[in-house]
RNA sequence: GGGCGUUUAGCUCAGUUGGCUAGAGCACUGCCCUUACAAGGCAGGGGUCGGCGGUUCGAGUCCGUCAACGCCCACCA
């Protein structure tokens, strides 16, 4: 092949220039002919589409690129999807704030909407359908952002592999589990108190809550006992004393002994209420006597059902007290004094009621404030509520010992990378404290594919849901008619009705493997990829995304989904702050790829440890572009004398001693990469590269340049470590190594074989040789810059004073090492090593 | 309140089973247009490896303890 070195190499354009020509030549396209055994899958993140671009994003993508590079170099057949994960809130919410529109599922459909150029305030109200259309159109666009950002960054990802949590194909891999799930008694739908936000109006599962200090306030309030004596409680919650249900303290607690089992009345509202006992109510907390409310906090759930309280609920799903006053507050004076509370929300509630305590003396003092842990749900901007409501769960061991500890134990089977990251998933099995709660009341996701009959007077029997055929699927239930039905009987008695409900994200999302893998629709492929080898992910959703896809594949196919799962750290803004939109120190990547290169950015990721908190470091991605930028001119040179010599022409000992010294580098670079450890593998390249060009190239120059055979085992062995350098950084630098590969080679360098220290360790060459004359070299250098000379002056003696081994290596190079310091001849004397230079005048 | 991680040069970080004088890059200083590279190269100064205690011939590395920072989890009275 011809060779064509350009003058002055750049980095320029190399991006798209390459990305076009890997799409042309389907250079990663999957071969699904391979066997299990020879392929290499990854279970890649579905990026959220409707996140904004940041670095966070490029990050951990990067390092999973490094690997399925490795991989496929190594020999594996690389099987790389990209998903996009676009259903679910996050889109719903882009979509209300980019279209200006709100959901209302009570409205038609209206073919003709065309949403506005700026989205209106107030926004408008559009119909389920109207909205989920604009939820598509969004998600296409912002995948094209997306997929151009992965592209620029150079993800060798197979694009023909792409799905979208939202698309058929999810909707129908996710109904048809959920289905077998339920077939299987390993989902059920309960009615019972769930966390809800009252914003989104939906319940949250456990896994999406997470706790926020909050300000509060102990209000000490005294309910009366029959015998006329005030008993005194302390709640951060006076507004809940009328959903109260009981009193309770600790069985042990000498205080209330006599009193368990008695009759107390609540201040304003005079209901009658026992006190009861619970190893929960802690004696030195407040007054020893907490209220319970149905329901104020999980405590007030677990003592509700552990004691079997009835319920007298007063927040509704909208957040605010009900309308009507509840029956059980039967005093006029309590029915008025609820009509106060009627309609507020919880903290304009709690304003009245402690004016309606202190008026009536039932208040104690004064209000003591405190700060305290409140839930919220993650992307929520209000305290949730507890509501009752009928919801569809599936079992995770949060409340079965037994199954528990199968999914501990599977836990502990996974490939941990780094180990350490096991524990996480260890404590979050362990701390389960319920069922997984997959049921939403939202639009924008897969719908719960179920029915439910209606009896004579028009109620629904949730006991047994009318279940469609997998063939069916995907089906939207409020759309479709179910199987023995008539559409004209929706919603009339003796009829159907749907549920009106979608699923989590992550019930979609924990079948990925299934998706991208092609469970549904082709089994020869899934038989190839499933189980999985990699699953990459972020610390941050070891709790929802990793947990839900080893239960949903231990339910599915008795399996790990993956052998090892591989974690990546956090990613710090430039100050070692956590990124974070509200904080707005997000830094976006495309600037970056301008400004440093899109193999700077790589390298910056590559840089990151596994599992190691990483920050956003210009300085780092200086360094790659330098070395990208390194790599080119020393190409430039390594091929710069003439055709291709073939290796056998390597007889300097020079050459030897630097292929021996390389082939100890590669084998570190592929034991890095074989413990998941690119970080490694690309310091260990690095720092070998650049005593290549700093000496090795500084040394070999001047005979290189020569002619005859000691020229001829220069340019072999220059070509030689060439392209196993370019190989040993394809990985990490693959626009690079592939447009220096192109001058001089016919494929792709991402395609070439992963170097072998076999390949050319059977040279038998001393690494010494170069590592010590590279030592006199240095200590020459020094003293002509301690001279403050030229390193082109003349070196009138030069004496070298080492042991015999010294001696030996030194002698072995010492034309190379007489040229490249300009010397004439060396002395050699023994002692401790030693350098003494004399420059010419 | 539990758990995990981090703490090494001014900054960002390596340091793989304990072993010769603790490394890199940035920053700083000096020198050099040398036919691969001046958006470069060569060289130099700079650290009692968070504190204390222990094991060992030998500890940045192992053990104990304390501290700071970060993250995860925890029943909101």
């Amino acid at each position: 092949m011809t060779r064509i070195v350009p003058d002055k190499p750049s980095l320029d354009g190399l991006e798209a220039k390459w990305d076009a020509h890997w799409e042309a030549q389907g250079t990663y396209r999957f071969d699904r002919t391979k066997t299990r055994d020879e392929i290499f899958s990854i279970d890649t993140p579905p990026p959220t589409v409707s996140g904004s671009l940041h670095m966070g994003s490029v990050f951990g993508y990067v390092q999973t690129d490094a690997h399925a590079r490795y991989r496929r170099m190594a020999g594996n057949e690389v099987f790389y999807p990209m998903g996009w994960d676009d259903n679910g809130l996050p889109t719903e919410r882009r979509v209300q704030n980019y279209y200006g529109v709100r959901c209302d599922p009570t409205l038609p459909f209206d073919p003709d909407f065309v949403p506005l150029d700026r989205p209106p305030d107030p926004p408008i109200s559009i119909s389920r359908r109207n909205f989920i259309a604009l939820c598509h159109a969004l998600t296409e666009e912002d995948e094209k952002v997306f997929e151009q950002l992965w592209r620029t960054v150079g993800l060798s990802v197979d694009w023909h592999q792409s799905y979208a949590t939202i698309d058929e194909l999810s909707q129908r891999t996710s109904q048809k589990a959920f289905l077998r799930n339920l077939a299987r008694g390993e989902a059920y739908s309960q009615d019972a108190p769930v966390l809800w936000d009252v914003d989104f109006k939906t319940a949250v599962a456990q896994a999406e809550l997470e706790d926020r200090e909050r300000p509060g306030a102990y209000h000490r309030i005294s309910f009366m006992r029959t015998d006329g004596e005030p008993i005194f409680i302390e709640t951060t919650r006076p507004e809940l004393v009328c959903a109260c249900v009981a009193l309770v303290a600790h069985p042990d607690d000498g205080r209330y002994q006599e009193l368990f089992g008695s009759v107390v009345t609540s201040p304003i509202f005079g209901v009658q209420l026992p006190l009861v006992a619970h190893h929960l109510a802690e004696p030195d907390k407040g007054t020893g006597i907490a209220m319970i409310c149905t329901w104020g906090d999980t405590t007030d759930v677990t003592w509700w059902r552990e004691l079997d309280l009835p319920t007298r609920a007063v927040i509704q799903a909208n957040g605010r007290f009900q309308e009507e006053s509840p029956d059980w507050v039967e005093s006029e004076q309590g029915r008025a004094a609820y009509s106060e509370l009627a309609g507020l929300y919880p903290n304009q509630a709690q304003k009245k009621m402690v004016e309606l305590l202190a008026a009536s003396g039932d208040l104690h003092g004064e209000p003591k404030p405190i700060t305290h842990p409140v839930k919220f749900y993650e992307k929520g901007d209000r305290p949730l509520e507890i509501v009752s409501s009928r919801q569809w769960y599936i079992r995770n061991g949060g409340r079965d010992d037994d199954l528990r500890e199968e999914l501990l134990t599977r836990g502990e089977k996974l490939d941990w990378v780094p180990d350490f990251m096991g524990v996480r998933y260890k404590h979050w099995v362990e701390g389960l404290t319920g069922d997984w709660l997959i049921s939403r009341q939202r639009f924008f996701g897969v719908a719960i594919p179920l029915w439910y009959p209606l009896d004579d007077d028009g109620l629904p029997d949730y006991s047994a849901p009318i279940v469609p055929e997998e063939a069916d699927l995907p089906i939207d239930p409020t759309s479709t008619t179910p199987p023995g039905y008539d559409e004209i009987q929706r919603g009339r008695p003796g009829g159907f009705q749907p549920d009106p409900d979608i699923m989590d994200t992550w019930a979609t999302s924990s079948l990925t493997p299934q998706i991208a893998g092609h469970w549904d629709d082709d089994p020869d492929l899934f038989g190839r990829v499933f189980p999985m080898d990699l699953r990459p992910q972020g610390p941050e959703i070891i709790r929802t995304w990793l947990f839900s896809t080893l239960l949903r594949s231990f339910y599915e196919h008795d399996v790990l989904p993956w052998q090892h799962a591989s974690i990546n750290g956090w990613i710090l803004d430039p100050d070692r702050k956590k990124m974070s939109k509200s904080m707005g120190n997000v830094v976006t990547p495309i600037p970056l790829i301008e400004e440093y290169g899109a193999e700077a950015v790589r390298y910056w990721a590559c840089n990151g440890r596994p599992g190691t908190d990483t920050a956003v470091d210009f300085g780092i991605m200086k360094i790659g572009r330098r070395l990208a930028v390194k790599i080119l001119n020393a190409a430039r040179f390594a091929l710069s004398f003439g055709d291709d010599v073939a290796p056998d022409a390597i007889n300097q000992a020079l050459d030897l001693s630097m292929l021996a010294g390389l082939a100890k580098v590669v084998e570190q670079a592929t034991s890095a990469f074989e413990k998941y450890d690119y970080a490694r593998a690309l310091e260990v390249a690095e720092s070998s590269f650049w005593g290549w060009t700093d000496d090795y190239l500084e040394l070999v120059k001047g005979r290189a340049y020569g002619q005859g055979p000691e020229a001829g085992s220069a340019h072999a062995a220059l070509q030689l470590s060439l392209s196993v350098y370019l190989r040993l950084f394809a990985p990490f630098l693959p626009f690079v190594t592939e447009e220096v590969w192109s001058w001089w080679r016919p494929d792709s360098v991402h395609l070439a074989t992963w170097p072998e220290a076999g390949e050319f360790s059977g040279f038998g060459g001393d690494p010494d040789i170069l590592t010590r004359t590279s030592a006199v070299l240095a200590a020459v250098r020094r003293a002509k810059s301690d001279a403050k000379t030229s390193m082109r002056t003349e070196v009138a003696a030069l004496t070298v004073t080492g042991d015999s081994d010294v001696v030996a290596a030194v002698s072995a190079a010492e034309p190379d090492l007489l040229e490249a310091a300009r010397a004439t001849a060396i002395e050699y004397r023994d002692g401790e090593f030693a350098v003494d230079t004399v420059l010419a005048d």
